[in-house]
DNA sequence: CTGTTAGCGCCTTCAT
DNA sequence: ATGAAGGCGCTAACAG
């Protein structure tokens, strides 16, 4: 590959000269300009970033590590932060936490070695992430969704809790009363706040949760269907449910639909997240739907604002998700 | 950000005996390296890969540049690539053709830029992606699903035509003899390879292909819904349909229920890419397999095995798709 | 067993 | 309007 100093002895100009050219950061005569230009073109002669990096401090790279990126609703967040960061110059290293602390750990270690300018981190929350590496680092960092416990760090988030309450308050509005929850893991931040909501509309609605009306399984299909298998295995059946993630709920609208039990009409269930396979379930998914993009946008923005060296205090700012009514809700009976 | 010039300093030695104990590059008396070892601790030393990549010309980076990261099926490959990647110890920069061959270009550009080790290059095989600067560099590329023509680079097929032709065998056997095919626009080759090999089995069973059966829509849940909502308000109404996708398939899915067409009983479907919705659709999804997974370890380690200098031969490796028979297929009525 | 030194490719003062 | 030269952080001869 050719080098700036090749390029120069071919012009007959000086190093500095080229690099002038290149980046038009001082005037050059008309002639020389020209030459070097067809020069460059000719050598095929590519500007290295890695040396420019060594001397500027900056790589333009940021590092998004996330807990599996192809999981529908990662992918798309990750898709319009690649979109913003793109815009604004960045380019995008993909981490999967996926695979648990140790990976992690490794993970920011190399990331820190090749000096990322910042980080954009969607933490699960799960209890080995109390990563230490992270606490003592001096990169520019923003969490979406979630904090991490000592963390200081610019946040964005998206109003899980609430989320979770404007989903059950559809369905009480809608007349329904015997609610049942599936959600994740009970040990996942995400899905304990989504879950709070659900409480605090059910208890604001004088209504009462029945232990067995709160099902945790995986956060997966896999789990959502198991979830709902167990619910509508039981004698009384709950009338609507509220599962804190469209994955799961896709899951369990595959087993209602194995059990012959009809969506709405016999049950009405709301999701969460509004990836785009809900759209075009059977029936449409009703969901929360975060703003994925407007959270990509900001958090990226936040970066580069960090990066840029803006000194403004901790900023954490929470975004409202809004709910998507489609086809899989309807009062009772 | 601490310099090995400043741990060599604090602990005082050379730096070339700070590299040595970092590397394991030669032999250090013990209480020298433990003292180094110690002074890099305290001082958060953490080595910079850009001033190593700048030494070795190497950056053990890694694009991918993928039509859209954000469907199911590049999400799922990306997550392989990814994992495959990291395991070798390379970071994958994300990016996303989606925008043009303008973006496109720009994308190449900066990662020439940053000087990548290598990229995989999933290629929608539009036509505006006869990028001129691809065929003049030199870095290592490996081509996943689809050959740029005029590209000369490791490819790693899956087989689009044979898993047409599975997918429509199984149709056949089934006892189906109107057969539709939903696919993605006729300009786009991995459509157009999977409907040929629908096209070899119809013909190979003596059956004829009306015009009206074959219909081309946007290749998303959305030209699925279209496509079908096309197909079944046809007075004559196909027993079954082959969808060059799964993401098309679900949106057809959709669609038939809402017409209220029972599925697998009035119409079997057959979807394309075994995403991981698909198992959980309604019902679940019988659909053509590609194997990711060793796809994307193949791709990683034949790109490798280039960046380590192997000086093979081109290489195009086809691997085998799979049918998975699930539920939305059956004997005609 | 350890230190000195010459770059890697580029930017950027300082001269001219 | 153009050159010369130092240095970014690290590795790898080459010398002790």
């Amino acid at each position: 590959m050719a080098t700036m100093k090749q390029v120069a002895a071919r012009a007959g100009v000086s190093i500095s000269t080229v690099s002038h050219v290149i980046n038009n950061t001082r005037v050059v005569s008309d002639d020389v300009r020209q030459r070097v230009l067809g020069i460059i073109d000719e050598m095929r002669y590519i500007p290295s970033a890695v040396a420019r990096s060594l001397k500027n401090d900056k790589t333009h790279t940021i590092g998004v590590l996330v807990p599996n990126s192809s999981n529908p609703y990662f992918a798309e967040l990750i898709r319009w932060i690649e979109d913003a960061a793109f815009g604004l110059g960045y380019n995008i290293i993909l981490c999967n936490a996926h695979g648990g602390a140790q990976k992690q750990t490794a993970y920011l270690r190399l990331l820190m070695e090749k000096r990322i300018d910042g980080l954009v981190l969607v933490a699960s929350g799960a209890d080995d992430e109390q990563d230490l590496l992270l606490r003592h680092e001096t990169v520019p960092i923003v969490q979406l969704e979630r904090a991490l416990p000592g963390l200081d760090a610019d946040l964005v988030l998206a109003g899980q809790e609430e989320g979770g309450y404007q989903a059950t308050r559809h369905l009480i509005e809608l007349g329904h009363r015997d609610i049942a929850c599936v959600s994740g893991p009970a040990d996942l931040p995400r899905t304990r706040e989504r879950v709070g909501g659900f409480m605090r509309a059910m208890a604001e609605a004088g209504l009462t949760v029945a232990p067995d009306r709160i099902v945790h399984e995986e956060f997966t299909s896999a789990g959502g269907h198991a979830a709902f298998t167990r619910l509508l295995g039981r004698e009384q059946r709950p009338t609507a449910v509220f599962v804190t993630s469209d994955l799961m709920a896709l899951g369990g609208l595959c087993a209602a639909g194995a059990a012959g039990v009809r969506v709405p009409a016999q049950l009405s269930v709301v999701g969460y997240d509004d990836i785009a396979g809900a759209g075009y379930a059977l029936p449409p998914l009703t969901t929360v739907a975060p703003p994925k993009r407007d959270m990509a946008e900001l958090a990226i923005e936040l970066l580069i604002d960090r990066i840029r060296g803006e000194h403004a205090p901790l900023r954490r700012t929470a975004l409202a998700s809004t709910l998507v009514v489609r086809a899989s809700t309807a009062p009772p009976q």
